[in-house]
DNA sequence: GCCACCTATCTAAACGATTAGATGCAATGA
DNA sequence: TCATTGCATCTAATCGTTTAGATAGGTGGC
């Protein structure tokens, strides 16, 4: 009973402990705006020990108007790709030392706009949009508030928004180019419904890259697995496969490689097959999937670093390409 | 000049448009602790309606001591069966209009108890613990800080804390008692390096349903798609490979997979498979697995519930079979 | 011996909400 | 008519920090 335990101890506790005033003892948790005699320091830090004390961070963001919180909006957590994104977005604020807020919109523009409002509401720090296609501007909600955004892999093509996003052209280039140190000559390109967003960029390079080559088909699918592997065996059927294919997403690669398993469909041999993405998992199919492996943390880096302020200016990053086994190469496989 | 658009409205603003007291703006904002007068709380909604108040949750958190915000500690959100075990929880506290603190442990014990401090610290109403195996108990931390947590999928066994688990031990009976049906008699089990946790008690229980059955092996190896792979192809080289795997995890069964095709080996023809997480990518592989699905939304609403003190009183949920392909059934593929 | 100046510290006013207690006013009952 | 009750509202303390301004004590120059 020599001590109340009952309630987490206070800036306030620690002064009385210490024989000083609050001031003092902030002072001293935040190398504080003014100097504090070393003598006093020591005592301060020594009752802040004792105490087991830890600084209220809603009061200190009530004060500062700053809370080191940022808010992460997702369209969707369970495609790996976005989900990648988001541990690195969640790593790169750690790193700096602030938490992250996160929430998923799924793919619908009101929940977007709700989630935004209620992170704003909640006094974060910065804004962190991953977002597939749609969705309006919430650049001009979050000025309002006084709060840096920035959009990853994609946002609002008017320029009034910071959009981190990765070189899609040359990708795409490089792949095509390799396909052809195959030997293929129609190369065929599988895009998603709507075609907005970066798949739209990805398509238009594919476009730019096969100009004049005969034969080369666009084909069109949900960005699911399952909608892929239904249109593989759909073409398996009527035998209509190309030789070749580069496909927007790894979701859709990887829905080729079952579509293609499941009707005994070769992959390299008898269609070879690149991917844009290449998230983690792209490593462990079967094959392999060679792809063009989006700058997933460089990504996340520079988001962040545009939400401190600080403008990297560097534009952005190269997609390498990883060569494994889907596109004819006899490259690693694990 | 006629507004100051320079600030976000405060209580106060209201208030003075509305010409009332800061009090009454509360009542009506909260369907506070007091009544209003119908004209008053009109002319409040109006006011605030035309600033476009919003409230200041930080300082609203401050004064009530309650943030509306839950901490999650994720062991590592590369894995798809964490990382969908986490979107269910966030949307487990979305629909009870609470926000979500993420952090990846990344396996890290060191880690975790940090993420658990700084979460703490900014005044979270509760814990979710979403880890892998060991990690020590935060529970005390939490029960200093008067926040109530849970652990999900796995937690400290000493009964301490709560934690929220499917049935293990009736899934992995399941699944020996369908792979018997198919024929197989001696089944082999891929448990993890450590074995500890939930994957140490679905060992457990394959050992008690195969007791006795003569050639029943334990394999053990790393839970990457990596290690399966290559532990598979090893296996198959030496022609040791069983006729039929339960797989403790879905990143294992994916990587055995992977390694029998690598090496030609038919699945199920030469080896029958069923994996105990039943993940949404444990549809698209090929071929599709035979699972038993962890309820995971099930448990993340679980989890949620006993936040709130409610306790659901429900024992843990049963993970049903998903009958697919990879068990030697002919199962749905998509 | 006095003034100026520096250093180390204290006092107290914010930050924006919540809410118990005080107040004013009208209706009711004796 | 006066005390009583109840309703609607206001006043002001409070949550735990941060930090500008006030203060006290010591030093050095003249």
């Amino acid at each position: 009973m020599t001590k109340r335990a009952d309630k987490q101890p206070t800036l306030a506790d620690v002064a009385r402990r210490a024989g000083t005033s609050t001031a003092v003892v902030s002072y001293v948790i935040n190398n504080g705006p003014r100097p504090v005699a070393a003598a006093t320091r020591e005592r301060v830090l020594a009752a802040a020990a004792e105490l087991d004390y830890r600084p209220n961070r809603i009061a200190r963001a009530l004060r500062s108007r700053t809370t080191g919180v940022v808010g992460l909006v997702l369209a969707d957590a369970s495609n790996p790709y976005f989900a990648a994104l988001a541990r690195h977005v969640e790593q790169a604020l750690e790193r700096r030392d602030r938490l992250t807020l996160i929430g998923n919109a799924g793919y619908s523009a009101d929940r977007q706009r709700d989630l935004v409002d209620r992170f704003l509401a909640a006094q974060v720090d910065g804004l962190v949009i991953v977002s597939a296609e749609g969705g309006d501007d919430v650049t001009d909600r979050a000025r309002a508030a006084g709060v840096p955004a920035v959009y990853v892999h994609h946002g609002p093509s008017d320029g009034r928004a910071r959009v981190v996003a990765a070189d899609n052209h040359d990708a795409v280039r490089e792949a095509v180019a390799h396909l052809r140190g195959h030997g293929h000559r129609r190369i065929a390109f599988l895009t998603g419904p709507h075609d907005a967003g970066p798949v739209a960029a990805r398509r238009a390079a594919w476009e730019a890259a096969v100009a004049g080559d005969f034969g080369a088909v666009l084909l069109r699918c949900d960005y699911s697995r399952a909608a892929a592997a239904h249109l593989t065996r759909r073409l398996a059927a009527a035998d209509a496969l190309p030789n070749a294919l580069i496909t927007a997403t790894d979701e859709q690669a990887i829905g080729v490689l079952s579509g293609a398993g499941a009707r005994g469909v070769a992959v390299p041999g008898r269609i070879a097959v690149i991917s844009l993405d290449g998230t983690p998992e792209s490593a462990h199919t079967a094959p392999a999937l060679t792809v063009t492996r989006q700058p997933l943390e460089a990504m996340a880096e520079q988001a962040v670093e545009l939400l401190s302020g600080r403008d990297p200016g560097v534009p952005g990053a190269r997609a390498p390409l990883v060569i494994r086994r889907s596109c004819g190469c006899d490259g690693e496989q694990d």
